[in-house]
DNA sequence: ATGCCAATCTTTGTATACAAATAGAGAAAC
DNA sequence: GTTTCTCTATTTGTATACAAAGATTGGCAT
């Protein structure tokens, strides 16, 4: 069985990003121990990983609260995000086998089979933001660089919690799918000047549908 | 008085960048508290610490040891510095002070002075590398974006417990001042597309003469 | 002598106990 | 009524104790 500390680590971790822990909550440390049934030491070592990833802020003294974030780190995040998935794209793109080609387009096909189902559904933006991870993190595993996917990793859940998605509207949500093919199309063609720039301009979009135009600061 | 796991975290991070522990040295708990005269507890919140921040590596129940890495490593880090810090000077560019760009032009001049001296020196190589470290910090602190900064300093220490420096022959250490003068006088110009430009070539130049040319894997 | 297995010894993982620091409540002063 | 101060109650930080998992050494068989 695996460790005590890694198992309550990723309990709190989900539990975080599935927003089911209010905006800066507070974490006690007895108090998640005695309701998961083990000491505070395991729970300790899970809050600390935690801070490292920057999922929880803890002071000194004074114990955990889940993080708190605001638009400008937002921007920052995705100005960041911009970046490194548009070079990933880079590195991808002459790596890139026939069956991980036709992995990202099923991909596409999918999400778009999704936006066609109805608007009201309330399951249908959390699946479409599923997918649109799983199409990402394809992209950054085949660009086969180790570090490159742990820094975006740790830029990736600031916006989950923030469950950003759900201010899409619907055209950017359709020039976000067209985005993908057009990444794809260009990953195909072995073009990864096109790829990346697509890219970039993928997560720029994003970053201004959620953010607004124009605020610098 | 600051808590003792902050300390003998620092304590062993200084000890891992001075490279005063032997690569893929075992770290064992119990050994460390008493030559620290603490208990474990706080050792181990240190060394997870370090894990996280990727200087040492731990297995489950195996415990840890001070990280190795290889050229593969390497050529992946000075990568991503290449992207990341031509995009903080991207970011200083515009926001620079006077003041501050009078800062890094005296980093310039010490630097070059430095240079200058007796090369048989024991101690040229290791002053330059502090001052070429102080350079690149303030640049990503003028940058002014927090995440940035995080991200470039997980890269950063790499290089440094490998001494990568410590390679540089006469030629390369010359170029790599002009660089840094021409990136100065970029940021003092408001050009941001030069200053950044100067940033990529200036970490890929430092990649090649580190891990010489070609080698594809 | 060499390879393999078992017992022991070391080291990590978790629980508990205690000390130090902070937060919060309540009382006193204004 | 409001502010401030003190005392108490919570909560974190560290130490220690114990259990479980690995590493190691010595003996046994071949």
């Amino acid at each position: 069985m695996a460790k005590i500390a890694t198992t309550v680590y990723e309990q709190i971790r989900t539990a975080i990003l599935n927003g089911e822990l209010s905006n800066s909550e507070r974490l006690v440390e007895e108090d998640l121990a005695v309701s998961l049934g083990i000491s505070r030491t395991p729970v300790r070592e899970a809050l600390r990983r935690l801070a490292a990833e920057g999922l929880v802020d803890v002071s000194p003294n004074r114990g955990a609260r889940v993080a708190e974030w605001d638009v400008h780190d937002l921007r920052e995040i995705f100005d960041l995000r911009s970046i490194l998935e548009s070079h990933a794209c880079e590195l991808a793109t002459p790596r890139a086998s026939a069956a991980e080609i036709e992995f990202l387009e099923n991909i596409c096909t999918e999400m778009e089979e999704l936006a066609r189902t109805d608007l009201s559904s309330e399951t249908r933006l959390p699946a479409l933001a599923a997918k649109n991870r799983i199409f990402h993190s394809k992209i950054i595993e085949m660009s086969n660089s180790t570090r490159l996917g742990l820094l975006i990793e740790t830029l990736i859940h600031v916006p989950i919690v923030m469950q950003t998605y759900k201010v899409y509207s619907p055209d950017a949500l359709a020039r976000s799918l067209r985005h993908h093919r057009e990444i794809v199309n260009a990953m195909k063609a072995g073009d990864e000047v096109w790829a990346s720039s697509v890219m970039r301009a993928h997560v720029l979009a994003a970053r201004e549908e959620i953010l607004g135009q124009g605020q610098t600061e």
